[in-house]
DNA sequence: CCGATTAAGTTGATAATGTCAACTATAAAC
DNA sequence: GTTTATAGTTGACATTATCAACTTAATCGG
């Protein structure tokens, strides 16, 4: 039975993964989580985004969006905007203060990578992914499948 | 630069995971959580246990595992014994229901696994391990050599 | 043997993350 | 035009995690 740890590792790779990352993103003094630090990176990707686009890419509840947002919001590091052709919705843009802080946060995510794949080919890291994004997918099919 | 999106696969995955195995546990009627399943295969699979050794295992903050062993205790599923050879310590043991719960912990586990590793090979899952460990090894270097 | 230090475990406080349910307001569908 | 779905908010709460202070007991160095 090869798998027989195989949770455990990953767990705990996850753990120090966060951990470190919270480390780090506490040292930037900025007064954000890790959370608020994906958040942002999601806005700088999408554009336009919204509060529903943060919640489908993290596969989070949306009161968990929205309370990270007003944060980021109070920090002066996002602004939200009234979407034009649909007043329920709202676009959520990097200030230029945020800006500067994605560029911090995108230093400490490029350090925290190329410590974690030391010594790792890219191959490697290509493969580790795709098994990642394969597991994660035999997941959403089973949970599907026990529906019907 | 093949490792830009690769963080947020393992957080997705273990996500999901985290998701799928709460809601599993929650299944099987114990009031107990995740952690709580954790720590009792850790007290069974090493044997004498104490709060420490989990702990150290875990990687966790001793306060966290004295909460969860004390829910245990309560729950009957484990027992605190003095080790005779040091007052300050004590022996954590399975208890008969305590054995039931494992076996059906030890179901859900193996069913999750199953689930999640449909489709690949036994190569590919000890791959995929190994990288994990190696990357857990990386970024536990990485913070060792930062304290010099 | 004695005092200092270390280790095991507990307790209180609090942070970070996550979920559920109920709600408002607007949009879309029939 | 009523019903239904969607965007977002708010309150309550659960889970996981960490820190600091503490007690008790063991160990180490003199």
């Amino acid at each position: 039975m090869p798998e027989h740890k195989s949770l455990e590792s990953l767990f705990h790779l996850v753990h120090i993964l966060k951990r470190q990352l919270h480390e780090q993103v506490e040292q930037l003094e900025l007064d954000i989580t890790p959370m608020h630090a994906r958040v942002m990176k999601i806005i700088d990707r999408k554009k336009p985004c919204t509060a529903v686009d943060i919640a489908n890419f993290l596969d989070r509840d949306k009161a968990q969006v929205t309370r990270l947002v007003n944060t980021l919001i109070e920090k002066g590091l996002i602004t939200r905007t009234q979407n034009p052709s649909d007043k329920r919705s709202l676009y959520l843009c990097i200030t230029g203060t945020g800006g500067e802080v994605i560029r911090a946060i995108e230093k400490v995510d490029t350090t925290t990578r190329k410590i974690m794949m030391a010594g790792l080919t890219s191959e490697e890291i290509i493969f580790f992914q795709h098994i990642a994004d394969k597991m994660a997918n035999n997941i959403h099919s089973g949970l599907i499948s026990s529906f019907k």
